[in-house]
DNA sequence: GATAAGAATTGGACTCTGTCTAACTCCGGC
DNA sequence: GCCGGAGTTAGACAGAGTCCAATTCTTATC
């Protein structure tokens, strides 16, 4: 887990920690994911990095955002046609999808297991699988 | 289960026995859906409905596929940003989803289970919930 | 601190999935 | 067979995400 120092200049040594160089625009992006803690659309993140003074475009937002997936700095949350989330807390766990409010919960990555994946210890869902649980109603 | 017979006089039954007009259009999609028995999405559908003749507009297969999902007679699988499948068996059961191949397997139901569910016997996922898993390598 | 070369960013055009609409056609009850 | 409502249609539209060539920034080296 990250630790809870969100400054610009922590942020970069962040960057940095994960072979990425710290442009301002990366520093913004990352702060608006980290200092949230929530999970957020590119839209989104498009628009608070840009709340004051448009700075940054939405080529570089995408490019970025996939960027801090591939280095394992965000996960990407695939829910809903039409619009993927981005969630900054990346220790093991799985998320419910609430199909009326779009609300999206934690699970704790523990809690979930499928049997029959006899190369798992204990039948759990293995570190890098990604399971979305799609529901009719709130059931957090 | 739905029976494997897949005239369209008998889908025109099927449709009939879910409240739906089975008109040419509706027969054809449904023919598509079933006797492939494959998780289609909605440009495929296009595709196969039209191979012939074109003969099917594309707001006529989104309107269709949107009526079966309302009805049950498929279900919706979202495993990918940017395409929706649609998976013919209604049976309850979840989805693994191989980013990499974008391959799509089933999950016997019963044997997806999360702790912390304490309104649902065993801990077992409800039906009507849609669990997908997205993994990085094919694990069938 | 200046320089240079590659990396990052930009805006805008573009693609793709899916939606909407108003006119037209078909289905089924009478 | 007629009629009214249900179903279909083409094409315009919307929103998320990609692409590209030109520009700007970062940083290593001096």
């Amino acid at each position: 887990m990250m630790n809870t120092d969100y400054s610009r200049a922590n942020l970069a040594e962040v960057l940095r920690g994960h072979g990425i160089t710290p442009t301002h625009q990366r520093i913004e992006i990352a702060h608006a994911l980290f200092s949230k803690m929530a999970h957020l659309s590119a839209d989104q993140v498009l628009a608070i990095v840009n709340e004051r003074h448009a700075e940054t475009s939405k080529a570089t937002v995408y490019n970025t955002l996939k960027l801090f997936v591939e280095s394992g700095l965000v996960r990407e949350v695939i829910v809903d046609p039409s619009k993927v989330f981005f969630d900054p807390n990346t220790d093991p766990h799985h998320h419910f999808y609430d199909i009326e409010t779009g609300e999206i919960t934690d699970i704790d990555a523990a809690k979930v297991s499928i049997a029959g994946l006899p190369d798992l210890p204990a039948g759990k869902v293995a570190a890098g699988m990604d399971v979305i649980i799609r529901v009719k109603r709130a059931t957090a």
